[in-house]
DNA sequence: ACACGATTGTGTACGCTGTTCACAATGTCA
DNA sequence: TGACATTGTGAACAGCGTACACAATCGTGT
């Protein structure tokens, strides 16, 4: 499980080794679960050879969750590409949205460590369009929605004056829906209610846009 | 500041002096900035005194949580209050739940620190209605938000079958873009921007639910 | 081939944290 | 007054992030 021996001073790829633990160890237990010596004790390394790849703990958490919101990012373009391409343009639209929602809540369901890893950690906006938090298909969990809202609005669903600000509105209750499930006080929420809940909300959003 | 020199081998409240320099530190810095030996020292006494108290430090956290938690409704209720009582009864119950969001939304983002502590930490849904959590009018901002959907649904502004539930869509929507801007990817979002982004999504969900 | 500088890993050490255990001071009540 | 529960103290431990000096290895220019 530990990585092979190493014969060699040099790891071969340290960096790689530390994110791959890093991200097992916020997979359990979310970012504040990655812990630096930790990672370095299943690299087979000793605790300060991670400040030669990592400037700092925070580092290292900021590179776990890059790669956890690409994760994310590539959880939804899988729903968007389960969407059945015989609908209308209008109802692919529609349904385009409702997959981001659900990719989004249940990458979150299933991945609650990396969710909150993804998402609960200093990282701008700015960066929103960083291709290393993009999923396989090159796109970013943010750019995927702005398209599907750009989609409504080519297809008449959506009043273009209302599009300004509308990835903020519906990006906000997914991620509210998560967090108050994931570390918030609907924790212990049943899981079939916290499910109903979801498609409730993006109706709610589909809806109020 | 570090309250008074005490002469006495007992402190007098130190539950009470743990609990102060915990929400102080949870003010700027979040839940994860309040440190039991740090809140001993504000109190001037040993480490150990804190476990006369607390189990735990997530007792302590916890009790932060709970005192922050009636701040926020004591917020929400100062918002409610402000409603004008002239209006229709109808306008009233639409004026009351966008109080519920903005009182909400403007906690977070005066009191982030706080904000976080609040609603970040474990804790049930069922406790929602411990009297702990109430602002000074006895009421959970909750239990606040469920009595203005109540109010929508007596005015026939919102049917009767879509009401079951809505208190999580409406909770997630603010919370999320709350939990954004805080300590997600739009930390760095300008503040005017957001402002007009809570409002944008008031709307949303007033028309979504 | 070889020396030299840059890169990457090691060892030791410091201060901070939460927490445990034995002990001391104080309050309460018969 | 004496016994007992309550609430404070002191010393100690392991684990954490991190800084500093040192060692092994790689890459390159001659």
């Amino acid at each position: 499980m530990t990585s092979a021996q190493r014969a060699n001073y040099r790891h071969g790829d340290l960096r790689k080794a530390l994110l791959d633990a890093g991200l097992d160890m916020a997979r359990e237990g979310g970012p504040d679960a990655v812990v630096l010596r930790e990672a370095t004790r299943r690299a087979g390394v000793s605790p300060n050879a991670a400040y030669r790849h990592f400037a700092d703990r925070t580092e290292l958490v900021e590179a776990v969750s890059d790669a956890a919101q690409s994760l994310v990012a590539g959880a939804i373009e899988a729903e968007w590409d389960a969407v059945s391409s015989r609908l209308s343009p209008a109802d692919v639209a529609h349904a385009h949205l409702a997959a981001v929602g659900r990719g989004y809540l249940g990458f979150a369901r299933d991945q609650p460590g990396l969710f909150r890893a993804a998402f609960t950690v200093p990282s701008d906006l700015e960066s929103a369009l960083d291709p290393a938090k993009a999923g396989p298909g090159g796109r970013t969990s943010f750019q995927l929605l702005a398209t599907a809202l750009d989609e409504l609005v080519a297809v008449g669903a959506l009043p273009p004056e209302r599009r300004p600000g509308a990835e903020f509105s519906a990006w906000s209750a997914v991620h509210g829906l998560a967090m108050l499930v994931l570390e918030g006080p609907l924790r212990n929420l049943d899981p079939e209610v916290a499910r109903a809940a979801g498609s409730r909300l993006i109706d709610m959003v589909d809806r109020g846009l």
